[in-house]
DNA sequence: TTCCTTGCAAACGATTTGCATTGGA
DNA sequence: TCCAATGCAAATCGTTTGCAAGGAA
């Protein structure tokens, strides 16, 4: 998505809960629409530069998470990453890297992803659980790290 | 898998490295065997009783992971669960209700389950990564929660 | 002016570590 | 006996929160 529509979007979603799209917020969104996958607070932190404090960096991401603006990721042990929202970004899986823990989003042919939806109703259908999404992890070891 | 085949499998894996199969270590197996998904420190703290501080809990945790004997789960903000390694488990995957966070254990029909591999095998082929295993976390509302 | 937003510092919760003690081979 | 394992308390790390200052409508 070109980052001037990304950002109307986004704006439009933040207005109607009456959430000013601040400078802050911005460089946050900017900072996720170009990375590959999901980003810490201090990757985005180190990102964005202009030395944000954390405390106002976990407040934006916990604004855009209230306004579904971005998700929460926990595949690495003790902290967060979050990543634009799907109505964004299109649905999506992860590859994580096992020895360096960082994530990168794949998405998967559509055969294959009907498949899974497939699967994931067969769950449902056989238990109690109700089902709103799913994430494939696919773990293992990144380039860098081979 | 019968509790006394478990602890044989478990105790001649330590042993091939040289740790004890201690009874504060027996203690988590056991409970993680009863238990029907991943559970955190605290869980187990809670179902084991017997005050073991948690200092030595999380050491166990350690020693255990380090020795594939259980494996960490991290899809739930803040805490890390932990479960029986698949060589003891068989392979499965996730259900995550996103109320509550509690995780619970799923087997798929061998079916979906070969589709799922082929996914991997696919990816695997078109990218620098090198996929080793794979998980599929099923998010929604269990049934205590809606 | 009136709230929303931000910055700074202190507080928190999960996890880790140093060190002295205990316990099993 | 001797080193691995444990308990306790203090430290660490990611994250959250209270409160005062800054900023946009």
């Amino acid at each position: 998505m070109a980052p001037a529509t990304l950002h109307r979007q986004v704006e439009t979603r933040l207005n109607a809960k009456d959430i000013r799209y601040t400078t802050g917020r911005r460089a946050v969104v900017t900072t996720l629409a170009e990375s590959d996958g999901p980003r810490s607070a201090a990757e985005l932190s180190a990102k964005i530069g202009a030395n944000v404090p954390l405390s106002s960096l976990y407040r934006t991401l916990t604004v855009l998470e209230a306004a579904d603006v971005i998700t929460p990721h926990f595949a690495t042990k003790g902290l967060a990453r979050y990543e634009l929202a799907e109505w964004l970004t299109g649905h999506h899986h992860h590859l994580v890297c096992i020895e360096c823990g960082t994530v990168e989003d794949i998405e998967v042919p559509p055969l294959y992803e009907q498949q899974v939806a497939a699967l994931v109703e067969t769950i449902a259908a056989t238990s109690s659980f109700t089902a709103s999404n799913h994430d494939l992890e696919i773990e293992g070891t990144c380039e860098q790290c081979s």
